[in-house]
DNA sequence: ATGTTAACTTACCAATCGGTAAGTGGTCAA
DNA sequence: TTGACCACTTACCGATTGGTAAGTTAACAT
């Protein structure tokens, strides 16, 4: 056989582009098939249908973020939380892939019971978060409440991008980018000092 | 002919619903038919393609989203944004089709040069801002990131409630969602008490 | 009464959808 | 050498897609 041992996570990186970038009803086996080169049944192969291909793309989806947290790991938990959120949202500008997946995501969970990967990234999020001193003893539902705050205004916030650009201008848009780091690092730092 | 001479409205309002629930790509046309009740070219008839019947959903929220803006006009420009802001996500708890219409848009907008018809209540809402004492004499892009970061963090909460629902429970979603009502009131006082 | 027009309907279309069935060719253990 | 297996292909399927063409029906102005 050809050197296509990773095929599989070839896969399910190819899809993981398209899916993010036009969601799972946008997206077509042949489409990906394409951008992967292989006839389309190549992909049924692994994947015995297109949502069990979806659900692959969220599962590493999932992990991946998780790493990224990990990745920013400090003594601090405040230092982490602040790192970390500049940090995804700076790849974020690079590729945004990720951000529009988890979106993507979002709005198609409702309309079938697909289990949701990213609930112990989530889970490690509040951990964090209740570790500063902002965090305190309060309840879950306060952590949530933070934790969900800042990644929807960052992901909103990616996912917003090209129509800001098209609305104001890409240097509007640019300015608005470095300014809105600016009020990451500042929310992180007001709820930890709190 | 029948007494639907607001026929058009009303395909309008049935599109509204199934492509804020499954997106421009996951709705057919035989789909919305079937709900309006009548044949797919009745709703040919007053829009040519699927994509003028989206564009004309698009541009009545453009409208519905600013009269709603009006209508919580008040003379201190603090408190008209903070009234504005808790009742659009209280309603969105009852309705959330607006929200999540507009989030599909923007995951829609980068794939083709359609026009975004909510920059009005977009620039309203930042003429609204830069009267509060925390708008000052800033630039363009400081109220823009601010709107920006306020409706990201209520349209992403409502388009996560079923989500975190699944993950956490009815009963915790709920006091989610009145934490981020306080959350949505403390944002915008110590914006405007800068 | 009659012609026009708006608001539909039935019939139909090529293209594409997700998915099945049946191979094909190469690798590797025995 | 052989046979099992894996990755993959070609061929095909019924269903559905967005959209066209050609009526049909009722209201209304003349």
């Amino acid at each position: 056989m050809k050197p296509s041992r990773d095929a599989k996570s070839v896969y399910i990186a190819v899809a993981t582009r398209r899916f993010a970038m036009d969601g799972f009803h946008g997206t077509s086996l042949s489409n990906l098939a394409k951008d992967a080169g292989v006839s389309k049944q190549a992909l049924l192969h692994f994947f015995k249908t297109k949502e069990a291909l979806y659900a692959a793309t969220l599962t590493v989806l999932a992990d991946r973020m998780m790493q990224d947290l990990i990745a920013c790991r400090h003594a601090e938990p405040a230092q982490w939380l602040s790192d970390y959120f500049t940090t995804l949202c700076q790849n974020a500008y690079a590729d945004p892939t990720d951000m529009r997946l988890v979106v993507h995501a979002l709005l198609d969970s409702d309309q079938n019971a697909r289990k949701w990967p990213l609930k112990p990234y989530l889970d490690e999020l509040m951990r964090i978060t209740s570790k500063t001193s902002g965090g305190r003893t309060e309840e879950v539902s306060a952590h949530l409440a933070w934790v969900s705050q800042m990644i929807g205004m960052i992901q909103y916030h990616i996912i917003s991008v090209p129509t800001v650009s098209g609305m104001y201008g890409a240097d509007t848009a640019t300015v608005l980018q470095s300014e809105m780091v600016k009020r990451i690092e500042h929310a992180v730092h007001e709820f930890c000092s709190n």
